[in-house]
DNA sequence: ACATAACCGAGACGGTACGTCGCGTCTTCTA
DNA sequence: TAGAAGACGCGACGTACCGTCTCGGTTATGT
C-alpha cells in the first residue's frame, strides 16, 4: 500500500502507457516541501498536485490516501539514512549511531513522523508502516552495536540491552517530539554518558 | 486561550446573561466523549455540539477551535489526576509515580496528548499549554521524589537526576505514542529497576 | 397582532413597570431607517435593536416577528397620509386623490410595501394587514370620488366604477414596483386623462 | 450572471472536465419544484442542492446566489411560453394574449415573479432581467396586437397604445401579487371590454 | 502505420465539515 | 415588571477539501 506499484509485476504484460516514474518523485518532493511548510494536517492534495504541477488523479494512480502518500515518502528518504557505525568500541559507536539518529530526525523527515504520531491509533497499516520507518531500522543498528560490543566483552553480564535499545530511541524522540528541547550534540552524549555507558558497560 | 475564560474578574460589573458554565462542563463531556470513540481526526465539532445539545456557537464562544477545546478539555481533567505519593522510600516513590503517570496515559487522555503531537509545531500557544498539562507536572512529582531521596541520603553523589526524569517521561510517552506496546505494571516495574534504581540509587 | 398592545386594556391592574411608549416610536423609527438602507431582506432584528440602542427582548414584546414589526410601522405611517379631497369636480378630485396616492408609494414606505409583496402568498395575516394598509384605503378614498361624482351627475351610465378603482391602483403599484419607471406628476396626468376620465365621465 | 455560462466561446481549447449540461435542468427543476412548495423565502441552497443530489458547489458554480438561480430558472421557463396570438380581430387578438399571460402567471412562475419582487429596488441585474422575462416579452405581444389592429384601421384616432399596453400588464399583475383575487377568464374578459376596447376601439 | 490502452493535466462532481450569522427565546443585572 | 445586554439552540449560509469521474490530448506497445 505504501508503496507506488508499477513495475508491472503482477500487471499482464504491460499495455498502454507506462507510468511516468519522474511524476512519483516530482510529487513526494511536493508532499515533503508542503507538509514542511504547514505541517500534515494542513496539507491538502490540491496543494501536492498543484505544486507538483500534476493532476489528482496522477497522486491517486500511486497513492490511496494522503496518509499513504506522506508515510512513502518519508519511507523513501528514510531508507537511505541510517548506516551502521563501526568505530570499533562500544562508546564510539553508540555516540555514532545516536548522532546520526538525531540528524536524521532533525530534518523534514522527523517533522513528518511527528504529523504521523496522532494517526497511529486508528490507522494499522500506517502504524505498521511507520514503526518499520522509523522505529526498527533505529533499533536493529543499536541491537548490532551492542551485539558487538557483547561480542568484545564490553558488556557488562546481564545488561539491559533491550531496555538500554528502547531508551536511546525514547530519549531522542521525547526530545522531538514532546518537549521540543533541542536535540543536540551535547544532549546525545549526556545520553551516551550519563545513561547508555553506565547501564550495560562493563565496569562502570 | 485553552481555557474559557469568562469570570468577569476584571470585567465591568457584568452586563447581559452571563455564560452558562454547565454548558462547559457538558461540551467538555461531550468533546472527550467523541474522541474516545472516533479519535482527535473524525471528531467534528457538528458531532460534539450535537452531543451536548448544544449550538456550534456555544462551542466557538469559548474556544477557538477544535484544538483549543481538545487540550482544554485534556488540561480540565490533567489537573485532577497525578498525586504525590510518598512511601518513604526511593524504589516505592519511584514505582508508585510512574504507575500512576502510566494510568493517566492509558486512559482517553492519554489518546488525546497522542492526538496533539502532531500539531506541536505549528501551534505555539498549543504546545506551551501541551507541556504545562502533560509533561510538566509529571517532571514535577518525579523531581520531587528524587529529591527527598537525596534528603534521605538514597542518591548516589552525581546522579544524573534530571535525565532520569527526562527519561521516565520518555520510555513510558514513547510506548504509548510510537511502539504501541503496552503500558502496563512489568513495563513500569523493568523500568524502576533496570533503569532509574541502577542510575540514580546508592550502591547499584 | 400588527399593533403593540400595551394598553392595559386586558390587562389586570397594571403591575409592575409599565411598557415605555417612547421605545415603540423609536424601534419604529430604526425599523424604517434601516429598512430604507438595506431593504427587507437584510434587514436583522439586532441591526434595529442596535440601531435604537434597545434589547431584543424590547422589540419581540411588542411585536411577534420582523414581518410583524415591519408592517405596523408601516400601517402607523400609512394611516396618516391619505386624505379625502373635494375639490368639487371630479378631474380635480381624481388628480388630486391620485396624486396624494403617488406620493405616498414614493416614500419609504412605497419602499416596504414592495419589500412585502413576496410575503403575502405565505403569510396570511400579514396579507390581510397589508392589504387594508396599502390597498382599501386608497381603494376607499377613490371610491368616494367616484360616489359622489355620480351623485352630481358627472359619471357615464353604467360606468365601471370598480375597474376604474382598481385600474388606478394596479398602475400606480406597476410603475413603483415592477417597471421602476418614475411616478411623477407626467404620469398621473396620463392615467386621468387617457384612462379615467375617458372610461367613466359623462360625454367623454 | 443570470445565466451560466460555460460554453467555452471565447475559451481556449476547453480545459479540464466540461460542466454537465444535464445538471443545470436538473438544479433547475429542483428549484422550481422547491420554490412552488415552500415559496421564495423558504427555499435553501441545501434543499435544492438534495433535491437534485447534488453538492451545494455545483450550484455556486453556476450561479452566485438564490436569487441568481431563482430569476434564471424563470427565464428560461419565460421564453418559451408566450405565443403571438393572431385571430384577425383586435378583440379576439387581446382576449387571447390576455389570458395567454394571465396563464402564464398563474402557474410557478408567476409565483417565482411575485417572490422576486422585494428584491428589484437591491438588485440592478435582476431588475433588468426581471423585466425582460416578465414585462417586455408581454408588452411586445401586446404591442404588435395593437399595432396590426392599427393597420386595420380597427384603432381609433390617437388611441392611447402605450398606456393601454400598460395597463393590461398593470391590471393582471395587480391581481396576482397584490390584493390576492382570481385570475380568472371572467376578470380577464372584463379588462377587455370595460378597459382596452373602449379606450382604444373605433366606435366604443 | 496505426489502432489500442493506459497515461497525463485539468477541473467538475457528490459529499461532509467548516466557522459565521440571523432567528426568536431565555437569563442575568439595573432601574 | 421593563429594559439593555447578550448567551442560548437551531439551522442555513458560502467555502474548502476529500476522493472519484470525465474531458482532450499524449505516448508506448502489439498488430
Amino acid at each position: 500500500m505504501a508503496t507506488p506499484v508499477y513495475s508491472g509485476a503482477t500487471r499482464t504484460p504491460q499495455r498502454g502507457r507506462p507510468r511516468d516514474a519522474s511524476r512519483d518523485e516530482a510529487l513526494r518532493r511536493a508532499a515533503l516541501e508542503v507538509m514542511a511548510e504547514v505541517g500534515y494536517r494542513a496539507l491538502t492534495m490540491d496543494a501536492v498536485a498543484a505544486r507538483a504541477r500534476a493532476g489528482k488523479a496522477t497522486i491517486y494512480r500511486r497513492w490511496e490516501s494522503k496518509l499513504d502518500l506522506v508515510i512513502d515518502t518519508c519511507a523513501q528518504l528514510a531508507s537511505q539514512n541510517l548506516a551502521q557505525p563501526d568505530t570499533g568500541s562500544l562508546e564510539g559507536d553508540l555516540r555514532e549511531s545516536l548522532r546520526s539518529f538525531a540528524a536524521f530526525l532533525s530534518g523534514p523527515i522527523g517533522k513528518a513522523a511527528q504529523a504521523l504520531v496522532g494517526e497511529l491509533p486508528h490507522e494499522p497499516e500506517l502504524a505498521v508502516a511507520f514503526r518499520e520507518t522509523f522505529l526498527i531500522a533505529q533499533r536493529e543498528v543499536l541491537r548490532q552495536v551492542l551485539d558487538r560490543a557483547h561480542g568484545r566483552g564490553e558488556l557488562r553480564e546481564g545488561a539491559p540491552r533491550s531496555m538500554a535499545v528502547e531508551l536511546a530511541g525514547a530519549a531522542l524522540t521525547y526530545r522531538l517530539m514532546l518537549t521540543g528541547e533541542p536535540l543536540d550534540e551535547a544532549f546525545v552524549e549526556r545520553v551516551v554518558e550519563q545513561v547508555l555507558l553506565p547501564l550495560v558497560a562493563k565496569g562502570q
